[in-house]
DNA sequence: GGGCTGTCATACCCGGCAGGTATCACCGTC
DNA sequence: GACGGTGATACCTGCCGGGTATGACAGCCC
């Protein structure tokens, strides 16, 4: 156009296109052009072009390409965090208009124009969760609330991309960290042991106790997690674990609810509180959101 | 290539490019294309295209149509805020990687690989910001602080497009929503008055005190402010019509420290506590800003 | 009511760039 | 020194972003 040479260095250095993010994203996870390349499903030559283009517009080398792979320099890493985080939110920003413009599951064309996704820790918080959406409901003009089960601790993830409007987290568990929330309730910790177990009798312990408990290791919900306890991978397979006799857990006063027979359980003195928070992302303007959230601080 | 028709209706929903959000952020807050079209450079035709094909992917109407001008739908209301989030994301995340990799300003090709931009209200936390970089600066491996002046409240904007890094908030003026924080100092408020006014002579004043101070009316900042008092523009004006008495101001305790001797400071005793924090995105990992918000809680 | 004006949409064309295939340059390994 | 694996280059093609010209339509004014 105007100006024939070194036609993008000049051109806007501060705008990525998302296409750019994402394509950078993939290689500098993957350190690989060609598996980046299939991972986005397109050839390799293309890819290793963006990602030229990409440095020369920012003016900045972003991958050293060693023999053998590729390493990221510090501008990479950089380019990698924020440019996630920019991912995410433009995702979002998708997500969340086809949410406000009813346009998401089946064709329904516009019949939803304000719903509320609740992101929350599968099982968790129950009662509280009951009391919340029932008294939601009750509200003059409730909006609908759609409760998402998600897996240990991406609450946060799933509010930052938008697939969720708001989440029940629990500190210390999960970080309120770039979010607006609201304290909804506190609660003690307890120990779930075999009703059998000599340290079933006692009236309290530590978290020391039940750390070691010789021939009781504490279960693990991820082969990352870290000790010789059981691997399980839901609730039901840890009670029946217990109630056998083989594993011990640690869990919130509130799991009491679900407790079988053969279960047995011991507050845990030095146990930080578990905290149940309403969050949500900070910049958030839906009127529908803001009812829910007073609806909460009003239980 | 495998959907040949409706070739962009099933092809990545939820994925945009920054360039049809600026475009379309565009027409939302111009509401008329053409104007739209002519700040963003481009013909008003591509620019209609562009829109209705952001509909089409999306599946949503943005726009309602009227003749004399656009209206935003529910969904185009969600997308202008959520895609302003999501363009802020993007640009910082540019800002910052060629920050990091010292391509900013200058030719400079790789000599300031970490430098931190410290946003700070003009005139605000003088003596705290002294100290804050002189002990930075002492620390052994710190990285080169630039003080960016910024105008009233917008550091919180200067975070998230990435134009800073770390900032000085002020509470309760500035929102910490959204950031990480580290709370610094805390201080009252006193009532800038000439030293002439009968006030002057008071121990102690009230908010409501110097609210309405016959012929004494406060001075305001815009003209957005309400009030009869005289609109300023920067703190010398300020502190000359004081020093005239033609107006008084209200300010945190710090500001005592460039006080004249015609000026005469008065505590406030309903005033709020001014808070200072050091504020920084939430997700940020920079090492240097770590070792920023150390020396800060260590002052 | 018939121009007139201002709005957004449509029709058509062009150029650049995204993407593909084929190939090269390089290096470590055997 | 042949080979496998890496990323870069060369070249082609088709889509799409962008431009100009024009249309459809509503309100306004005389």
């Amino acid at each position: 156009m105007d100006t024939p040479e070194t036609p993008d260095t000049l051109r806007a250095p501060d705008t990525l296109e998302t296409r750019e993010l994402r394509y950078f994203a993939a290689v500098a996870e993957e350190l690989h052009f060609g598996r980046a390349a299939e991972r986005l499903g397109i050839a390799q030559p293309p890819l290793s072009r963006a990602v030229q283009r990409l440095e020369r517009r920012l003016g900045v080398r972003l991958l050293e390409r060693n023999r053998r792979g590729v390493a990221l320099t510090a501008a990479g890493e950089t380019l990698l965090h924020e440019g996630r985080a920019a991912l995410a939110a433009t995702t979002a920003a998708a997500r969340r208009t086809r949410r406000a413009g009813g346009a998401d599951g089946a064709g329904r064309s516009a019949a939803a124009p304000n719903r509320l996704v609740l992101a929350v820790k599968a099982a968790a918080s129950h009662e509280l969760l009951h009391k919340l959406l029932d008294a939601y409901a009750a509200e003059p003009d409730a909006a609908e609330v759609e409760v998402l089960p998600s897996g240990t601790c991406e609450q946060g993830e799933m509010l930052r991309d938008g697939r969720a409007d708001v989440a029940l987290m629990h500190t210390p568990f999960n970080s309120l960290a770039g979010f607006d929330s609201e304290e909804l309730t506190s609660e003690g910790q307890i120990a779930v042991l075999p009703a059998a177990h000599p340290l079933a009798a006692r009236t309290s312990l530590t978290l020391a106790d039940v750390a070691d408990i010789p021939g009781l290791p504490l279960a693990r919900w991820t082969s990352e997690d870290p000790g010789p306890g059981p691997e399980i991978h839901d609730q039901t397979q840890l009670a029946q674990l217990i109630a056998l006799g083989r594993t011990a857990a640690v869990f919130p006063d509130s799991a009491r609810a679900w407790l079988w027979a053969e279960h047995t359980a011991v507050p845990l003195g030095d146990a930080p509180q578990i905290v149940t928070h309403l969050v949500w992302p900070a910049h958030s303007r839906s009127p529908a959101l803001a009812r829910l959230v007073r609806t909460a601080t009003a239980l």
